[in-house]
DNA sequence: CGTTGTGTTGATATTAATCAACAAGTGTGG
DNA sequence: CCACACTTGTTGATTAATATCAACACAACG
């Protein structure tokens, strides 16, 4: 592990710097952490940051541990998770590049967090950074935002896992997925798009709240509908957005 | 709609003054909206602060429209829901005493609100709010607060949602239910508790993701088999704390 | 070239939903 | 005051959705 390199961008208003953290290891960036901070302040935060490096599988959060750190993902996709004693899991979300881990935790982390591919982050000592913090109320109010974003997503997957059937939780997923897929122009509903899922069946189970073969099935359904094309198993393509933006809804 | 009056407590520690809002309508205190105020803060807070109050059934909070407000509970208990099309609907969440309803909203509402019971609260409007809180860091420290815990109670919920069965399901929601009744000298785990539930069967199934026919039946066997009792619908009696508490987290 | 992990599909079991009936409590109007 | 409608909660019978158990195809890998 090297050090952090941050990298001060054109100001996007006068008198406001944004804030780009990121290691000279994996190359990657994170843009997202504050974006009205002075220089000075910059530099104090990437001085505490610690790059690190995660293989498939890894677990780099274990649930109920004391909450040390704080965690921002520069590449790849973590899951999150929560257990019971007999190994029932559930995936209360997907993070990747950008996410903040560790916000919501007074004391003990309230989930567990493992990498789906190869996962780059940056660490940050939780005690430390709270004072860094204490002195910038605009990075506390991000936060606030994310947080508060991280709240509405929750709140739209209990709808999900208490309400939905299999066809409209696989039809949420998608859509959710495919907002995330990084658009051309920004077009909020293109005619075919294409989903990436870096995750297997067994984590899209376990995030929907269904079992893998239930997944795999209703998958099957609706690429023999011509809903849904699957070149394979990690890439969707959706042949009808709007069919699946309804189904998600619940107006199928 | 009186006019609201605040209450200036005696100072915890020197120089930091505790915050009461309340009307005089109602005559209900909320002490939990920020902790170290100073008392000429308390009173421009009190000024823009609007005491309400909402009949069982009435909603106050619709989902979609534009986030204009932002709440904090005096008395009773709303839920909170989100809703399909077709009328399928998950309450998120009771608030009760204290709570702050409106956080987590960058614009519209992301669920709407009802009382469940008579609801007492005051109102804010969400801008002149907003403006307050940038010079209050505190302030903005214990909203932050605020939505974290919320969050940890949503992943938590998640875990219920798509992963336990009816049973553990009524369980957890006992035991939760049980941790918000106040407990003398604060007990954690009593012989046997009292439960008020002022919500009908109806939010506990909308809550839980069941339907109330099995939220009956499910209590209906807790009860013959002598883990609680039902005086009546709106009170359950926890006759064996510990092995409920187990049920809830899938030990059983 | 066997082994292992992942995804798919089929047959069956199980849980909870749905449909239905009814009891008890509540409010209304005559 | 009673008759009535209406709501809420409970319980029973049946159905539907998804879980479970099982088999197998396929790719990755030593």
């Amino acid at each position: 592990m090297r050090d952090i390199r941050e990298t001060a961008m054109r100001p996007a208003q006068p008198g406001a710097m944004r804030l780009e953290t990121g290691c000279d290891q994996c190359g990657a960036r994170a843009s997202n952490v504050c974006s009205t901070l002075a220089f000075k302040d910059l530099d104090r935060l990437a001085r505490i940051a610690e790059p690190m490096i995660f293989a498939p599988g890894q677990s780099f959060i274990r649930e109920s541990s004391p909450a040390e750190h704080f965690f921002n993902i520069t590449s790849g996709t973590a899951r999150l998770f929560k257990m019971l004693a007999d190994g029932r899991q559930q995936i209360t979300g997907f993070a990747g590049e950008g996410h903040f881990l560790g916000l919501a935790v007074p004391t003990a982390y309230a989930y567990g967090a493992e990498a789906v591919d190869t996962v780059r982050l940056c660490r940050y000592p939780r005690q430390r950074l709270m004072r860094l913090l204490a002195e910038f109320p605009a990075m506390e109010r991000r936060m606030l935002e994310e947080v508060s974003n991280e709240l509405v997503a929750a709140q739209e997957q209990m709808l999900l896992l208490g309400r939905k059937n299999a066809r409209e939780r696989i039809a949420s997923f998608l859509v959710r997925r495919m907002a995330i897929t990084p658009l051309r122009h920004g077009v909020a509903l293109p005619r075919i798009a294409m989903v990436r899922l870096p995750m297997a069946r067994r984590d899209i189970g376990d995030y929907l709240g269904m079992t893998i073969e239930t997944v795999s099935r209703t998958l099957g359904t609706m690429k023999r509908e011509g809903m849904i094309a699957i070149p394979d198993p990690a890439r969707i393509v959706i042949q009808r957005p709007a069919a699946l933006l309804a189904l998600a809804n619940g107006l199928a």
